[in-house]
DNA sequence: ATTTTTGTGGTGCGATCGCACCATAACAGG
DNA sequence: CCTGTTATGGTGCGATCGCACCACAAAAAT
């Protein structure tokens, strides 16, 4: 193969321009010749790599929920050995606010590709296995809790998880939105689930 | 003033069409010429009424607003006479949720305008205010709810009427997608309403 | 009935869109 | 040294965009 050329690193460098443009004016903002110059390639670049318009923002897609993914492995490996259920739970849930300033770039490129999950059938299937798991994740790690002692033995695993799932996602919109700051959202989420788990030495 | 013709009666047909069409493929496809045609206009008659497009966006969404706020009016009022609070918040929390057509139709709009939000200045104060009111509308019923015994005494009302605005959110959001059922959000609404309220026989 | 104001519709212009086509530089193999 | 495959850039075309301009129908005012 010749003339050394990482294709992956190229297609993420292309990938975070999209999201840029994104987060700013949503996807009407991303065009081919914008995209091309905030990623400072030229336009033919991007058809070389992704192709036509639909499958680029697919691949941006892609890639933002690949990374996604990984920085949640990292940062849940970052809670130490042995955390306790809770604060697993807890990890989890803050990937969903914009803490910071690569979460909130990326629940604006989530948001801005909302109305065409309903519609596109290709984002569709990105869009609507993710929460689906998380959902799964959160309802076994409180049964798991729950025969640990770590949680009151007194409720519903599937309604509990379901209800902290979608309130850090309520919670998520509003910081956006700025009408709530992210410290004032983690600490309704910890509200939340000092419903759900017994406070104990170990958490 | 000659040629009867119902400026607002104009102006929410054309902005019906907007929605329609934001609802689809977003606001990028929201574009003056398409919008004519599905308001059955003529594209002249949209800078006639509206004016800009950018006006355009900010009227349909002034109009979607108050549309928004008097069937919650109309819904609140068919609770009955004298409803018991509990009922009232519950009100408030099932505006947020896709329970018809409408109220879906409103919340994907609302999601197209998402990004908008947070760019356009006219477009972030007509965003800013309704859920800062909602909060406070909420936070006063929790509290006058306490004073009346219908509400456990031991709660914050400011958090408690935070985590509820934004359960019902994060609940808006998966509903849409087809993550879950309508009727499963408000199972979910009622479950943490029961965290709040106390099961009375006026409610 | 004529005038004037207001509502309505069609056409055109400059800019930009997505995308295809063509040219060429760079590197591996012969 | 070439030769060919791969990577990269520039230009152009048809369509569509937002929007301005112009023409005319209809009703109130005189």
């Amino acid at each position: 193969m010749p003339r050394q050329a990482d294709h992956d690193l190229r297609r993420r460098q292309i990938a975070e321009a999209v999201w840029r443009l994104a987060t700013r004016g949503g996807l009407e903002d991303v065009t081919l010749r914008q995209v091309a110059t905030e990623a400072g390639v030229s336009a033919r670049l991007l058809q070389y790599y992704f192709g036509t318009r639909d499958q680029l923002l697919l691949g941006a897609l892609e890639i933002l929920n690949a990374q996604a993914e990984q920085r949640a492995r990292e940062r849940l490996a970052m809670l130490g050995e042995t955390p306790g259920l809770r604060a697993i739970v807890r990890g989890v849930l803050l990937e969903l606010l914009p803490l910071d300033e690569e979460r909130r770039n990326r629940h604006l490129v989530y948001a801005a590709y909302f109305v065409r999950f309903l519609v596109e059938p290709a984002l569709a299937a990105v869009a609507r296995d993710a929460p689906r798991a998380l959902d799964q994740l959160v309802t076994d790690l409180i049964s798991h809790a729950r025969e640990l002692g770590q949680a009151r033995p007194d409720l519903d695993a599937p309604t509990e998880a379901a209800l902290l799932v979608a309130t850090a996602e309520g919670l998520q919109s509003s910081v956006l939105l700025g009408q709530r700051s992210a410290e004032r959202a983690v600490a309704l989420i910890d509200h939340q689930l000092d419903r759900v788990f017994i406070r104990s030495s170990g958490a």
